[in-house]
DNA sequence: AGCTCTTATGAATCATTGA
DNA sequence: GTCAATGATTCATAAGAGC
């Protein structure tokens, strides 16, 4: 195992290394939030060494134990995948990976769609292109740590118009006023009193791309935005493997936990979680094999320092690491 | 068996009664497509004909079984289904049957996402609303009837800003013109000198249109009129059955048949399936086992006619069913 | 007609109460 | 104890009303 070096960043444990090892020596329970997006099956042959769709969940299973057990009890674990296609057909071993963490003892709270707004562009015969990606929600039990006010949205303005004639209206009629009478929205006393300023959100993601962005992204021939077709891709967001935009694991850090909570990222890959961790004043731990994304990530973390990081491989017990006392 | 009397309607065979009895009179390789939204497993609403979440696979196996037999081998299968929670725990059922499925002998060619505009609200400790829902496409192989050029939607104001940004380049450019030579722009020309005033939609639906009006970007608020009928129909229908937009049907009608072919809902319900396929010149089948809906359905497709729809008991074998000849 | 404003309600979920 | 019914919570959007 090694601990890259960070100079001293208090808030990372960057790990390069396997992460079905690495995790070994994270304590019991101590983990508040897990969030990751690992190799999709073959399609990152290249960097991963491909894993066959029909070995997935038991090349998944042994890692989902050990984070089974290094996470807190109410702490919540967010998967990030999709299932690619053999032979013209949607394999399978996403759903019979859901089975598995089932029986593996994981409670299957939700799931999320994230609606990628930054799609590869795609049209094939017998198929459109694929905007979407799943975003499980597992738990260890059915109580868990959730924070839904630091990511309430705007409400329509619809939604603000009617709240505030309601607020008018409810100034002019007898306290208890239904518009209806039919039961369902008989307590209106919460919607005209309550905060109503911003709402909570769904279970259906999306975060658009700036303007800006979009064309920055054209112009650089990364990220290409989702609408455009018949593009074929071939940019240097494709040289990285899994590259999952910084507001999924964003919001999730933002809704499961709070400043100074531990975050995981068992495939760090280009260090999106880590990055936003350590922006948002979690502390987290990576784990990456791939030498060559340990600089990738080295430089996301640690971009306004001027300078240059050596990696030393180290010898560590669990007493010598940071946050775990 | 009873075929419902539908004043010699030629393109609409609607039967009461069980769809697992009605369907075996369909012949064989007869169907282009299936487009249906089964009641959804509730467990707490067994006594009013819920299917309990355990029992749902065995219960939908023997009619999709039949489905098999009675879809063309160009034809398509669309399943929109979605898990409930018990126990504050998604259900499995949802995954279960698509393994099934794919047990008895379909093709699982696409998941397409459904987000609704029409989301119950809600909000809970654990959970926020509930926005979206699974639409599965099944086939018989590989190979099968998509036209989807009939689904091409209008593109949005970034692309359309990017295509003339790209047209004007070109001119000023040489001929054969790539930015970077990275291959990203392979397709350049296509880009520049094809048709880009529609667009290929994705498998992510949300659905404004009317009548091919803009699909409009997930950003900005739709005004669709996708629930005109079902609110007409709701105070009745609501406590038993599901009414699911038009739209929807209306989208998958379009991609994967064209006039004259056969569209068959065994869920008929309240009839949405079988309107828009009549609406589209397709002939159609539906079943329903709740007389209430059969009269529903009556109404929703001879909608504009005067007089009032008797419904009879008839015995019919295979060769009186107008359009299999 | 084409706006804006108003109002009803939806395949939901969960805790509590009652049988 | 189990199981079913009731009540509370909540927001995007369609349809109708008003101008």
């Amino acid at each position: 195992m090694s601990l890259v070096d960070l100079k001293n960043e208090p808030l990372v444990q960057l790990y390069l290394g396997n992460n079905k090892e690495e995790i070994l020596n994270v304590p019991d329970n101590s983990v508040d939030l897990i969030v990751t997006s690992p190799p999709y099956s073959n399609q990152r042959k290249v960097t991963y060494g491909g894993i066959a769709e029909g070995s997935y969940v038991e090349w998944f299973l042994p890692l989902s134990a050990q984070l089974l057990r290094v996470l807190k009890p109410t702490g919540t674990f967010i998967l990030n995948i999709k299932e690619n296609t053999v032979e013209k057909e949607r394999n399978t071993y996403v759903i019979e990976l859901v089975l598995a963490l089932r029986r593996q003892g994981w409670f299957w709270t939700e799931e999320f769609v994230w609606i990628k707004s930054n799609a590869s562009p795609g049209k094939w015969p017998t198929r459109f292109r694929d905007a979407w990606e799943h975003v499980f929600q597992f738990n260890k039990s059915q109580k868990f740590n959730m924070y839904q006010d630091a990511v309430k949205v705007e409400p329509s303005e619809a939604y603000k118009k009617q709240i505030a004639n309601l607020k008018k209206r409810s100034q002019l009629d007898a306290p208890g006023y239904n518009s209806t009478g039919s039961g369902f929205h008989v307590n209106l006393h919460n919607l005209v009193n309550g905060d109503r300023s911003l709402a909570f959100p769904s279970n259906v993601l999306k975060f658009p791309l700036p303007d800006e962005e979009v064309f920055k992204a054209w112009e650089e021939n990364s990220n290409y935005p989702d609408n455009v077709l018949e593009l074929s891709v071939a940019s240097s967001a494709r040289k990285h493997s899994a590259v999952f935009p910084e507001s999924l694991p964003e919001w999730f850090i933002k809704l499961f936990t709070v400043e100074g909570d531990i975050v995981l990222d068992p495939f760090a890959g280009s260090g999106t979680t880590l990055k936003m961790a350590k922006l948002m004043s979690r502390k987290c731990i990576g784990f990456e094999i791939v030498p060559e994304y340990i600089q990738v990530i080295k430089d996301r973390l640690l971009e306004g320092r001027s300078e240059s990081l050596a990696m030393r491989n180290d010898k560590l017990d669990v007493n010598q690491r940071g946050f775990f006392k």
